[in-house]
DNA sequence: CCGCATCCTCATGGATACTG
DNA sequence: CAGTATCCATGAGGATGCGG
């Protein structure tokens, strides 16, 4: 990206992911590090010419770094420290977007794995949990497992341990989640989110 | 912007923010409602059929509308109930952008109506703040104020008022602000930013 | 297969001149 | 002052190639 020439932090936060695709690679990164074909694969649309060339630059700027995986046979991105503080903006905007939402996916990709960034953004932790919780997630595919504590929340693939609730959606249900359309099926022992009128105010209700 | 196609409500954000100049705009308009020769002026580098035509996005996706001032001589340009709420991913971006800011301004121009938006973003307003306080911040050109309660803080041009204290620095100082390199000058009354070693943790810690 | 690099085409951005 | 129009430079997207 051309620089702004500007001394202002939005403006040098801009030059280093405001290029197109830059956010969304950081988005990948954060549900989890990745091998090339993982990422172009949770970047429907990307251009194989265009990751590699986005990969160098954030490396050069501090944000991701290439490891060795799979005993040196393998080479595996992450986020460095500061990259992964970009999880801050992200779920902020992640915030922003509820009325982007709400029209529904009208034909765009969906992956669950979005849902390990976008539900813990959308929950007020600041709402007391009483005890903890496991909710599954079923969307299709692997089932995703929701963990919630006094302490936050963990979005993840299912790991085997016991549920507390389970909630099945399609994909154009599930994400309803950011629309309140998600009315959680059978959950008794579990609401998770609620939408306080026209203002798209998201909050969590645990009573597990 | 063309659109990622992708139900994820990052990508969806950026497709209405992620153009080049965009947020710049919203952070112009954050400071204050602005004609379009203020906001040229605002975003040094803008070519004048890009602001146009970030103008017209930015109004047919719902986040700056255009209004008439001066008893109907003059467009006005202001941002949207929705618009203003994009304060939350700039002031998070403006955190994340410490690193950056430590260079220095390195020839990089600089308005002090950024600070409007830096300085709250930079405090951590969860630390208590006992009496309310004012600090005149003298950055060259017009006198600026920094007002703080216990409900919050408040930056804008100076208004007259009496001051608690007062902070003269040159803009490359100035800035520092990000880097805790502002030591405030005579402001034996008020201390304002202290970092924690390494880690950019920025606080706020009045004594007035 | 994976992890890119090259090539080509087309859309977008940028500087400047110009107009109501 | 508040934008449009024009032209050129740059960058994105897609197909393909290629070594490991």
């Amino acid at each position: 990206m051309r620089s702004y020439g500007q001394y202002c932090g939005l403006a040098r936060s801009l030059e280093v992911v405001g290029d197109r695709w830059n956010l969304l690679i950081v988005r990948e990164l954060l549900i989890s590090p990745a091998r090339y074909r993982d990422l172009i694969d949770g970047l429907p649309g990307i251009a194989t010419n265009m990751l590699a060339d986005r990969l160098r630059d954030l490396e050069a700027a501090g944000v991701v770094e290439r490891r060795l995986a799979d005993e040196g046979n393998a080479v595996e991105y992450a986020l460095t420290p500061w990259g992964a503080e970009l999880r801050g903006p992200i779920e902020s905007l992640l915030r922003w977007s509820t009325p982007l939402m709400v029209r529904g996916p009208e034909g765009d990709a969906f992956r669950p794995e979005w849902l390990a960034l976008a539900v813990p953004a959308l929950l007020d932790t600041r709402v007391e949990v009483r005890p903890s919780a496991t909710v599954g997630l079923d969307i299709g595919g692997p089932r995703w497992q929701l963990h919630a504590t006094q302490s936050g929340f963990e979005v993840g693939p299912h790991d085997g341990r016991a549920l507390d609730a389970t909630v099945r959606a399609e994909p154009p249900c599930i994400l309803g989640l950011a629309a309140g359309a998600l009315t959680l099926g059978d959950a008794r022992a579990f609401g998770l989110v609620e939408i306080d009128g026209d203002e798209s105010v998201v909050r969590a209700v645990f009573a597990a």
